[in-house]
DNA sequence: TTGGAATGTCAACAACGCTGACTTAAAGTG
DNA sequence: CACTTTAAGTCAGCGTTGTTGACATTCCAA
């Protein structure tokens, strides 16, 4: 049924890039291209007993100072369980911060200390530097499409989340 | 040091594109959009007791029947051990048939059965389902981009893997 | 003030990466 | 033919990271 549902020209606009075959291409360019994407930070990771978990969530404590528990559940779509037990490394390893919070004593606020600020700049640093060499080598329009189909392919709920931490900063 | 290093013009033409700040939006968009790209394929799998490594395997199959152990290795970038318990379930649950080599006896081919080939198309029609949308949502120009952009991530060994899946198609 | 909802923690289990050591069979090479 | 290399598979064990279930604490509203 799609077998060749869109290599037909509709309205005199080619629809070749709908074929199924070309929608097969873009699954595997984001396969390769994520394995590329976490590539370096893994590296970094590996022999320090950290793993991706701990990266997100880094990243996203580093983005967000001061988030509860909660909210950073929200944004990584895990478990409570599975986030708390990166989480407990992390802040017995003296990189993250835990504050009970002072409104609601349920909650707990976190932030990263000087040494989490350290690897989330070296994380970073390391991840950066293949996406600039990418955006570099293509160019701005090649990336403003490459982040207009990222977007589209989010779940409306992370698109939500995408959306509200790009207008909390510039 | 990279704090802005970017946000200049250089030659009359805006580099705002390589600002960190911009340089983070796309990585958070790129680990967004990918828990997107996995999820309806995730929802299939789970209670198959199936995961996603059975996903890789069978549509790098479905892409290259007749594929060898090896090949496969390669591609998917993961240890022998570790395929070799996803390709075990899927022989012996009958999705997955594995041929002696006719030339070199020592090599196994690969192939999907009915039934692998049935649940390929389960799998991959909800990947391209999605994949579709965001497709005809932004236009074939901003498509470009995005596989210019994600090719460029990619490391130049797995750049080689992808161009050649995409010379023995279409 | 008491019961329910929200927040976070602990324990145990499954999926799927990894390493290392080993076997079997076949191919290639002196 | 003997020797080495290669392809594949297996077993044992471990680490990260997801899951569910049970539980403690705290807040809030009936």
């Amino acid at each position: 049924m799609a077998e060749a549902s869109a290599s037909q020209v509709l309205g005199g606009e080619s629809l070749l890039f709908l074929t199924d075959e070309q929608l097969r291409q873009g699954i595997e360019a984001m396969f390769f291209a994520y394995r590329g994407f976490t590539a370096d930070p893994d590296r970094i990771l590996q022999g320090l007993s950290y793993g991706r978990a701990h990266h997100r969530a880094i990243h996203f404590i580093h983005c967000a100072p001061g988030t509860t528990v909660n909210n950073l559940l929200n944004i990584l779509g895990v478990t409570k369980q599975s986030l708390n037990r990166v989480l407990r490394t992390l802040v017995e390893d003296g990189l993250v911060e835990s504050r009970v919070g002072r409104a609601d004593k349920r909650e707990r606020h976190l932030y990263l200390t000087e040494a989490g600020d350290a690897l989330e700049k070296q994380l970073s640093d390391a991840q950066r530097a293949r996406m600039r060499a990418a955006y570099r080598q293509v160019g701005p329009e090649a990336v403003a499409g490459f982040k207009q189909v990222l977007e589209a392919m989010m779940d409306p709920e992370m698109q939500r989340q995408y959306q509200r931490l790009r207008e909390n900063r510039g």
